[in-house]
RNA sequence: GCGCCUGUAGCUCAGCUGGAUAGAGCGCUGCCCUCCGAAGGCAGAGGUCGGGGGUUCGAAUCCCUUCGGGCGCGCCA
């Protein structure tokens, strides 16, 4: 049996709902109406109290007064309900047409009891059933993950981590774009680099990959096979430098991505989708409901019909399936096998967004696709923006920026915009152990609450953990942290369902924010033992929210730092 | 030209899907450690929410228009 009692009925949301039923019965009797709707909001200023309601403007329509004088109406009817259970309410108070509401210090000290209770599991729901996949990150497989996947890689595992939390079962996959053109210039680059080995003048191909990262790879070829492919013809050795150096690359994207805290459930390989004659059939499903024409030689796709700006090609005019084609078929059976399907697209997709959403409309799966891009980033250092033109062959890996920043950071800063801003990341403020830097201020307050615990008597911590006493949580700062850590699961499902994984960051730091005022405010090691106790108690709800949103966020949380 | 994204404080950005006097960090000015980590806190200055129309009791948020920035418009991936 656990010592902490938490009143069920008393919980900050229990208390809304009280006030919402009660607000409704006043509505009804007020201005005869039915069903009426009570939008609560969480008002911007905290002298306009916990929560707030607008309901009086539509009723002020209705029963042709001002919205002030109906408020104020309002709160009188609702002083004499029998419905409110007042005890659960310090004020409720007309301004202006909006009807404030201050909950008593009670029902904020049942939610930290609740947070002591379910400790790990407080902000995590049980199974919804809901099965969502979620595509993000995916790349050709010629070279290493760059900075801009590394944001990717950020929002989509941010967001799943937050999916799994609401209960959803969530599905990361990746593709591995090894169909293509692209292919057969990895593998001559590949050869090239091999070749120079013994020959430093032998030539990369046009258009060739010029980044360094192949030279290892070709050593490793030359350590296994020796001069073995030095004179053999292309239609020899490519196949074999095809398959190399696709093997070896993505083995190496995904120990980036696992070193990044990325983790997929499943690695697709494009080429595998055509052998299995999976596309075939999947382009056969769109011929057959007509969605399909052929025109000089080609298949082609009616994405005009569904609002894409143009028709687009499935199959080439020689036979081959077009990247996209293939794309139909495993988007087809994304939607098959998951309620809900998301792609994260690189900055560069735009163009395609139409186009796969079209898809998802022609095989009657409209509304169950959503797809996100993750905008570019620029990299600063300092006032200094660093060049990283693809072409000049100067790419920054992901591997590079986790070397010289480190995970925490990178992962922190990757999500604090929206997915679709455009970011500027500078790696001088990235490094900066200062509170200049967000991810610091957030980690401090973790580890300064660490800190109150060490200095704390062992017994004390103990029972606070338990929840011994907390009633005499009511100063101001404290009602402030605890409001806010009783926000973290909506804060959560915020983030699910505006796919706003910057939610998470945002929260993050007001969080720290709120624990840090508290802390200046009220000390926490007080002589009065319960006054101690309710402290250390809020403070342990605080360190166990703090680390985790930053466990969605994929950046630890230190005890010291 | 067409499509998508975007324009909020000097800088970087929030703004919880239409609510009250538009917020935060950095930077700037001035304060607060005989006391749990000052990697912190408090106070102040700083805004025509790109411009113009419209819808609404109420707009940074929705609609139209206009100007600026980014990206995309292959039988490439």
């Amino acid at each position: 049996m656990s010592p902490t009692t938490t009143e069920e009925f008393a919980l900050p949301e229990r208390a809304l709902e009280n006030f919402g039923a009660a607000v409704r019965a006043a509505i009804e009797e007020y201005g005869r109406v039915t069903s009426a709707d009570v939008p609560i909001e969480a008002p911007r200023r905290p002298e306009f109290g916990d929560f707030a309601t607008s309901a009086a403007f539509g009723l002020a329509k209705i029963v042709k007064k001002s919205p002030p004088e109906v408020a104020a109406h309002l709160v009188q009817l609702l002083q004499k309900s029998g419905v409110l259970r007042h005890e659960l309410f310090a004020a409720i108070e007309p301004a202006g047409g909006f009807i404030n509401v201050r909950l008593a210090p009670r029902c904020w000290q049942n939610s930290v009891a609740r947070i002591l209770r379910e400790g790990k599991e407080f902000g995590r729901c049980g199974p919804s059933g809901k099965r969502i996949s979620l595509e993000f990150g995916s790349a050709n497989p010629t070279g290493p993950l760059v900075v801009v996947q590394g944001r990717t890689l950020s929002i989509g595992q941010t967001l799943a981590n937050a999916m799994q939390a609401r209960g959803h079962f969530v599905f990361t996959e990746w593709i591995i774009n090894d169909e293509g053109a692209q292919m057969e210039t990895l593998a001559r680059s590949l050869y090239a680099r091999y070749r120079q080995a013994t020959n430093p003048s032998y030539p990369l191909p046009e258009g060739g990959y010029p980044g360094e990262y192949l030279i290892p790879i070709a050593r490793a070829i030359r350590d296994a096979d020796g001069e073995r492919w030095e004179s053999a013809p292309e239609s020899e050795w490519l196949p074999h430098f095809m398959k190399f150096g696709r093997d070896r690359i993505v083995a190496e994207q995904e120990a980036t991505a696992k070193r990044f805290g990325v983790h997929y459930d499943h690695w697709q390989s494009e080429k595998e989708l055509h052998e299995s004659g999976r596309v075939k059939a999947d382009l056969e499903r769109l011929r057959e409901r007509g969605y399909t024409y052929e025109q000089e030689g080609a298949l082609w796709f009616k994405a005009t019909r569904f609002g894409d700006d143009k028709d687009r090609v499935l199959v080439r005019s020689d036979g081959r399936t077009t990247y996209y084609g293939a794309d139909v078929a495993y988007h087809y059976e994304k939607l098959q096998r998951s309620d809900y399907t998301i792609d994260i697209l690189g900055p560069d997709h735009h163009g395609y967004i139409g186009r796969i959403r079209g898809v998802a409309d022609a095989l009657g799966h409209k509304d169950q696709l959503d797809v996100l891009i993750s905008q570019q980033i620029t990299l600063m250092r300092g006032r200094e923006q660093v060049s990283m033109s693809k072409r000049a062959g100067n790419i920054v890996t992901l591997d590079e920026i986790i070397d010289e920043v480190g995970v925490d950071a990178a992962r922190f800063f990757f999500v604090m915009l929206a997915p679709d801003q455009p970011l500027k990341f500078d790696l001088e403020l990235a490094k900066e152990q200062s509170n200049n830097n967000p991810v610091f201020y957030v980690q401090y307050g973790h580890a300064r609450i660490a800190s109150v615990f060490k200095n704390a008597a062992a017994s004390d911590v103990d029972d606070a953990a338990r929840g011994a006493t907390l009633e005499k949580l009511e100063h101001p700062a404290e009602l402030a942290l605890a409001r806010r850590l009783d926000e973290f699961p909506r804060v959560v499902a915020a983030t699910v369902e505006q796919l706003a994984p910057q939610r998470l960051s945002h929260y993050a730091r007001e969080v720290a924010s709120d624990f840090h005022q508290f802390y200046t405010h009220c000390r926490i090691l007080e002589q009065d033992r319960d006054t101690r106790l309710a402290r250390l108690g809020l403070s342990i709800a605080a360190q166990q929210v703090l680390a985790s949103v930053l466990g969605l966020i994929g950046v630890s949380a230190p005890t010291s730092m």
